[in-house]
DNA sequence: TATTGTTATACTCTATAACTATA
DNA sequence: TATAGTTATAGAGTATAACAATA
């Protein structure tokens, strides 16, 4: 009949709330990005590399938190796809830097697109003054938190 | 050397600091929990067994939006260590009806004390007016998006 | 025949660790 | 020998679907 009661007092606290909104965005954003045919670990990479180009694959494990033997399957996705390159590097020929292509460019923009969107129907319940004050506080617990700006740790990565 | 540049304008958006920080929030909770031998899945169900004692597994898997035979594990686990019971019911055989024991009435008020520590953790860069201004608006953000209280949708379930 | 709970199977995802090529 | 990248193996976690008991 009824759903379950809910406990006395102030209700569920901030941090359940953030943990439970944050997993339902993570998975509306995915459901987005699924129609560009990229899955979550995809778009975090490809914005990772525009974000910094010619990084090694080492440095994008480590920015990313998650083990270089992931990273070459992930790369080799988007390599297939014309999306990122792998350049070598002449000085020492173990290192391949990562570069966007043209055709990665383009996909960002419609990622960004997507993103907007997504942004908007996540803060559908507030105005525009408000998703501001949102906004400012949750930038706020994230610097206090030490979390990395652009990296979404746990999922991993987004 | 430095960190990968921040995107012109506004920053990230507000979903995909919801979905960062969420992530985080989940992690650490798990942690801490951890130290009580329960994982986020467990925590879970037994709330929601203490929230509506008496439902049938197969009411629990729908509100929690698990399959059924996912939930015969997480219940036997709680049912070894003496945390929940099931009991048969005479007019209808087949259900089995979960309560919670008294021993899974003191673990949850040390999961509660747990849940209040990680609440104060996650909040530690705002103070009480802002505290209460973000579970508001968070508040706001979970229930137009529909999300039912206290069941953690993705992880699955926390 | 339909439903509750259970078990069995298969699949996806991930990390660990071995391997190669360059240095 | 040490490091970047790759490949191979194994493990955890999950869902799908078959099964037994009761209605």
């Amino acid at each position: 009949m009824d759903d379950a009661p809910q406990p006395p007092g102030p209700g569920p606290g901030s941090a359940f709330l953030l943990a439970q909104i944050g997993a339902h965005a993570a998975m509306r954003f995915a459901e987005r990005i699924g129609e560009l045919d990229l899955t979550p670990p995809q778009t975090g990479l490809l914005r990772a590399v525009a974000a910094a180009p010619g990084r090694s694959q080492q440095a994008l494990a480590t920015v990313l938190g998650t083990p270089p033997s992931r990273l070459v399957a992930l790369v080799d996705q988007l390599d297939e796809r014309g999306l990122v390159q792998r350049r070598r590097n002449p000085a020492d020929r173990r290192l391949h830097a990562l570069h966007v292509t043209e055709a990665g460019e383009k996909l960002l923009q419609r990622i960004a697109e997507v993103g907007r969107a997504h942004d908007d129907a996540m803060c559908a319940a507030l105005d525009d003054a408000e998703r501001a004050t949102l906004r400012a506080l949750l930038g706020r617990i994230a610097d206090e938190q030490g979390l990395t700006p652009g990296v979404h740790p746990g999922y991993r990565h987004a």
